[in-house]
DNA sequence: AAGTATTAATTGTTTACGTCA
DNA sequence: ATTGACGTAAACAATTAATAC
């Protein structure tokens, strides 16, 4: 470990399997080339990702170059670092991910290629991003079931209510002799758009102003 | 300086597909 | 021809951690 001081305390080995970038090939002559076995000791801190994780991609085959890639984002003390995409490389992705969410065959190397990143930073930025609209999506859906709920409530209550006022209506009919009872029943009328049951402004007077004696 | 939001990166799981015995 | 085991790749969810504000 050349590059610094700090970089090559994390010594702890790791044993990989690897083909000589077999990944890149078509798979029908994966098969085949997974014959060809060869064992890589190499020693590598546990944060780089293109060495420490199961999934493979095409710019992690060879020892050198890995080295190369996590020197990047190693940081002295250790401490992963963290890369900061420029503006053109955030907007460049943006485009692309507006055109298609998920990567094509061959366009996660090429728009590496045109940004200047590995092909498994381009992949890890489309898999975040789709979480992100996922997300945002959820929050969306969230405040419009909120409301819709809102609205389910409110209905209800109305509902409720209509039906004590026809409960009390009906209690009325029973109690009350039958010459009086028509002016009111007369004034019950059935909404033809909403099918509700209303009342006329006369009879709402009556429930609404002072009971005389 | 501490707290928070954002987001790149990691890890583990699921799913789909192809191959082979 | 069918089936189950196995390997691989891709996508995802959950989480971690670096960084900006």
């Amino acid at each position: 470990m050349a590059n610094n001081d700090n970089e090559a305390c994390d010594t702890r080995l790791t044993l990989g399997l690897a083909t000589s970038d077999h990944h890149s090939l078509p798979k029908q002559n994966q098969q085949e080339h997974n014959k060809i076995v060869c064992l890589d000791l190499s020693i590598v801190p546990l944060h780089s990702s293109d060495n420490g994780t199961s999934k493979i991609d095409g710019s992690s085959s060879k020892t050198s170059e890995n080295y190369n890639n996590f020197k990047n984002v190693i940081k002295k003390n250790g401490m992963r670092k963290k890369l900061r995409l420029t503006k053109e490389q955030s907007t460049l992705l943006e485009d692309s991910f507006k055109r298609h969410a998920t990567l094509a065959m061959g366009q996660k190397q090429e728009l590496a290629a045109k940004l200047k990143l590995k092909p498994r930073q381009v992949e890890v930025w489309f898999q975040n991003r789709r979480a992100r609209t996922k997300l945002k999506q959820t929050e969306v859906d969230c405040e419009f079931l909120k409301k819709w709920c809102q609205s389910l409530n409110d209905e209800n209550n109305r509902l409720k209510k209509e039906l004590q006022e026809l409960r009390s209506i009906k209690i009325d009919q029973r109690t009350t002799p039958f010459h009086l009872q028509l002016p009111k029943t007369r004034t019950l009328a059935l909404c033809s758009s909403c099918q509700k049951i209303s009342r006329s402004e006369t009879d709402e007077k009556h429930e609404t102003g002072p009971k005389s004696g």
